[in-house]
DNA sequence: TACCGATGTTAGTATCCACTAACCGAGTAG
DNA sequence: CTACTCGGTTAGTGGATACTAACATCGGTA
């Protein structure tokens, strides 16, 4: 069978699909959300899920590697874009931001379910993963003078870990929250210089 | 009590039983993790933890109530002794971040199995969550001037994730890692100030 | 010595759950 | 009209797994 993208119908089952799979697996837990409840989110039978896809790890894995590719996508133009070295690592903040504020649900399923994947599917995930924060080190490295590559590593890890509180964070409206994480996180960054 | 602080003393079975148990739980998930898993790791049979604990839900239960216990403990201990409003600040960002250096297995379950708590134990963290949430609300409204609540909320959160983000931090010595995280950590918050 | 509580063991049970089997109706192409 | 595909249904199966039952060992104490 021919993949034409214009296939809207079929797309936008398996979206529906990975959706709802998403929130679920987001509250509580792949193991704890059973093929049944996916299928009753989305207005049909567990078992009809298997018209769609292969198994319920194929699920997981097909939300996983689309998030970290969106990811790796998104930071390469970013900071290919951008003009000097402050501004890419401006510009990778805001998008990271931004894409944290609009999928929290894949924020946490990718934080938390990792583990969960099948071999291979991990690997790719963590493949991809890796690029994007060599993405991250290699601008904190510019932006931020006298850090090592270690401690520019650790750095990207921490502004992750606070950029992506956002399932945790319902306090304020998206626009304030966007700006107040970007204030944080820039000002952590370069809070890194003097070490 | 889990184990908080490396503690010379041998530990009783059931401190051994959770340790175990925490570490599991962190790297496979509740539901990811078996009975005679748990079991194995202090060389005994599943069916044995059953004359140490109700049930599994009951080592979660256990393990979850103890940390938040224990932070909200040693947050309130900070808070009262330190002397001014950026002194109580940088106490519990110094505690926080040696609590999660320390106890990285727990973090992780703190974050991620909190639903797969029975109600009742559920409530009870929730509780102590909050409390534990509102001395930091509180410490950095006083020490940061010019933020509302929810924003020194928010700003709350984010630390929480930035510093609890060491279970995915590998890449430093405990102590250069923990120098720049509180680095990090007081550069973020300050850094909310401008709001 | 006799007992007993604490802490193990193995075997078994009941339940849950991912996945398969078998079937069905509707749209569509020839 | 036929035949085929697509996406759905319900019923069932096999394996995993939390927990229970029944029994064993052993150190301390009456």
């Amino acid at each position: 069978m021919i993949r034409v993208t214009s296939d809207q119908r079929t797309l936008t089952r398996r979206e529906q699909i990975l959706d709802a799979a998403a929130e679920l697996f987001a509250t509580h837990g792949f193991h704890g959300v059973g093929i049944d409840d996916i299928g009753a989110a989305v207005g049909i039978s567990g078992p009809a899920l298997y018209r769609h896809f292969r198994s319920k790890d194929a699920m997981l894995g097909e939300m996983l590697v689309s998030i970290s590719e969106g990811l790796l996508e998104g930071g390469r133009d970013r900071a290919a874009a951008a003009a000097d070295p402050s501004k890419v690592l401006s510009e990778l903040v805001v998008f990271h931001t931004n894409f944290a504020l609009e999928n929290p649900a894949l924020i946490t399923v990718q934080e938390r379910n990792l583990g969960n994947l099948r071999d291979e599917d991990r690997k790719r995930v963590r493949t991809l993963q890796r690029r994007y924060v060599e993405i991250w080190v290699d601008a904190i490295a510019d932006a931020v003078p006298g850090l090592t590559e270690q401690r520019a590593r650790s750095a990207a890890h921490a502004v992750f870990g606070l950029l992506n509180s956002t399932p945790h964070n319902r306090y304020l409206g998206s626009d304030e929250l966007a700006e107040l994480l970007y204030q944080l996180a820039m000002g952590a960054l370069y809070a890194a210089r003097e070490g």
